[in-house]
RNA sequence: CGCGGGGUGGAGCAGUUCGGUAGCUCGCCGGGCUCAUAACCCGGAGGUCACAGGUUCAAAUCCUGUCCCCGCAA
């Protein structure tokens, strides 16, 4: 039962629960390294990230950077940790700071690996339609995310699950498991095997990614939908202004739609696809809070039909 | 002070340019029609027009300030 000195690493909302976790566990988190504070919002204000905010009600110290360089290692370094955790940092480890602490670092992922490698994979999980995926806990090496695994756990994949909703319940699940092999390696009795199957890769999203093909399947669209959403969101565009779609589902009606073109039938909002309808259930008008679909439809005028995209 | 849009009965919107009795599509309540209906017909309740001040005989509308919401960007 001994107890380790830690050094963790890491920035944004997901990585909070496996700080949490590791505060309470029997080690010490010596310091806490994090993304420098950034302008947020409409009004850009400067402000800390997530994980800075938590160390610093925990009374830990916190080193804000956005290089892991000499200067960090150099200060890393004077604290003599055992082991580095790493949970969504937003940045990469080289050496020599990869083998600076004793034990090395290890990194919390939120897929399966070795599907998944990469920025965003809870994102890409739902937009190839997988039905599950998960979390590792890996050793890190200088190839990204391709370390041998000390453990996993999976993770069903709801039917309406948007990404935001399923890595908010991973950041939870994967605390847990990271935890664990925390205590492992302090006892000795941690092992990692190396990765084993096709290794795929999930790169970051950016907002063009989330613009809507209309003549795409209504159930790939979906998916899209879900998997970019919350960030960095799904949109199309209505009389040259963005509309943000924030939930849809197939719908199983029938109905000789033009991609794009929307119909209200029986109360509910449809539009059509290359495959099938999607009914559109919660947007966001630019300019506009969020409104359910029949809301949004309801407001504008009757005299032109509805044509969304192009 | 990064750019831009918005705040009008319970919901979504029009009306603001050019001040002059509060409008539309729904919802809600009551009644009617129908074998039946998220269909149709009749009636009704419900609004400090975000807030504060100013101009005016008169302000949702014009002027000044404040608060709040959202899209883009970061």
């Amino acid at each position: 039962m001994s107890s380790l000195r830690l050094v963790f690493a890491g920035s944004p909302a997901v990585a909070v629960p496996s700080l949490e976790a590791l505060l309470t566990s029997r080690h010490e988190v010596v310091t806490v390294v994090t993304r420098e504070d950034a302008p947020v919002g409409r009004r850009r204000v400067l402000t800390p990230t997530p994980v800075a905010a938590h160390a610093a009600k925990a009374g830990v110290p916190v080193h804000r950077t956005n290089r892991l360089g000499d200067a960090a290692t150099a200060h890393l370094t004077t604290l003599g940790p055992d082991l580095g955790v790493v949970v969504a940092y937003g940045g990469l480890l080289r050496e020599p700071l990869l083998s600076m602490p004793r034990l090395g670092w290890i990194n919390l992922h939120f897929s399966v690996l070795p599907r998944w490698r990469g920025a965003a994979p809870v994102q890409h999980a739902i937009i190839a339609g997988e039905e599950e995926t998960g979390v590792s806990v890996f050793h890190l090496v200088p190839e990204l995310d391709a370390g041998p695994v000390y453990a996993s756990r999976r993770e069903p994949i709801g039917r309406c699950q948007t990404a935001g909703a399923l890595l908010e319940r991973l950041a939870v699940v994967g605390a847990g498991v990271l935890a664990d092999v925390v205590d492992e390696l302090a006892d000795g009795t941690a092992v990692a095997r190396p990765q084993q199957g096709e290794a795929s890769y999930a790169g970051k999203l950016h907002a063009a990614d989330g613009v809507l093909d209309w003549t795409a399947s209504a159930v790939d669209l979906a998916r899209l939908i879900r998997g970019v959403t919350p960030e960095p969101g799904a949109s199309t565009t209505l009389d040259g202004a963005r509309l943000r779609i924030a939930e849809a589902a197939p719908a199983h009606e029938r109905l000789p739609l033009a991609p794009g073109e929307v119909e209200l039938i029986q109360g509910r909002v449809v539009v059509g696809t290359g495959d099938g309808l999607l009914e559109l259930l919660r947007v966001t008008p630019a300019g506009r809070s969020m409104m359910s679909a029949s809301d949004w439809l309801r407001g504008r005028s009757r005299a032109e039909r509805t044509v969304l995209g192009g």
